[in-house]
DNA sequence: CGGCACCCGGGACATTTGTCACGGCCAGGT
DNA sequence: ACCTGGCCGTGACAAATGTCCCGGGTGCCG
């Protein structure tokens, strides 16, 4: 028996995949969570076998969560499924240790032969995403680069930025002038759109 | 036996609910498309008792699609199922006619009642979502305020948004600015995301 | 040690953006 | 007939944004 941790915050998502795995004959679902920042207590419990993990969750992402695991429970093989199929997403991914990574277009059917491939030790990912990852080259942007760009998602003004990180107004200027050259971009909005295109947020 | 058609972009997501609903005794789905712009042409053709719509899809919004199918299949009732539970949303939901408005929280349980519940000629929404529809008050902006303010989402300029609209750049500046003080924000930044959390898009 | 990249900041400048006041046009309702 | 509100535009102005150039500090690597 495949013993399955889940972690997806749509609740409809999250049953509906529970439901289905648990139908196959060789997988039980052990435990379910809706945030980023239980799945690592909830693998401590229930001790899983591979973790099906989203992304984007509320709490921790899930691909720190995969890091953690690596750390925590190395025993646990972690499977990303993701909405979006960003290059940088499934870089990171790789670099946490994870063992798959799936996107959630594409049947469902697919899913559950792919917890047993990971299981087997082999490492699942949609060949066209490896390519597009391996074209797209690594994240160009510097730490602070990143900050001040991540700061300015919702529309917040170089004043909100400097305050929130601590800094200069002119720095974050800088920053940002120099996050919107890298992206080949006009201004903030699309820079911001170029940098979560490509997973490097 | 109740015929339904399922509209849903996320390819698993709608394996999942197809299976899920499916397994229901009295439950058959007869039609599953990925695109809004398919929905009423899948209706003609498989005849469901009623229809299950996301209403972010590829090519047409499903709130449009639920319009259309009250005009061309009058007699399938409309289930609105989306992740976002805006408040424009359920509002544009009732004036397309929809019977029912469900968000992708909740448990799946939920999903199969709700569908005998519609065709039973009952409406199901989310009580607290009602309220907040209500509470939240009608969309204020003009037509060419929401034209502008949605054409400037991905980063566009002024003059972007001028060229795409067949407009002055001084007028755009008027409606956005028009915008963001109905919106109560201080940029355009702001401006859109407040509209788009309102459902006003 | 000398480069090099990243971090942090300042100053000056052009451009863009947002605001305000003001026109005119047209449709609707009282 | 008048008023209201949406639509479209202009001009002027202040504020925010983006760019470029400059400085200094750190730590890492050859």
């Amino acid at each position: 028996m495949i013993r399955l941790l889940l972690a997806e915050d749509q609740g409809m998502m999250r049953g509906a995949l529970a439901l289905l795995l648990g139908m196959e004959h060789d997988i039980e679902v052990v435990a379910q969570v809706g945030r980023g920042d239980e799945i690592v207590d909830a693998a401590l419990v229930a001790r899983p076998d591979v973790a099906l993990l989203d992304i984007e969750l509320p709490g921790r992402s899930g691909l720190d969560a995969a890091a953690d695991l690596r750390d925590e429970v190395p025993d646990c093989k972690v499977l990303i499924l993701t909405t979006f199929g960003r290059p940088g997403y499934l870089r990171r991914a790789m670099e946490a240790g994870a063992a798959g990574f799936l996107v959630k277009d594409g049947p469902v059917e697919d899913l559950a032969e792919a917890v047993r491939q990971v299981l087997r030790g082999e490492t699942v990912i949609d060949p066209a995403l490896a390519a597009a990852a391996l074209s797209a080259g690594p994240n160009p942007l510097t730490g602070r680069e990143r900050d001040a760009l991540a700061a300015s998602v919702d529309g917040a003004t170089i004043a909100d930025i400097a305050a929130s990180l601590h800094l200069s107004e002119s720095t974050v200027r800088n920053y940002l002038s120099s996050a919107i050259g890298k992206t080949g971009t006009r201004n903030r909005m699309e820079a911001v759109r170029a940098a979560r295109r490509q997973g490097w947020l």
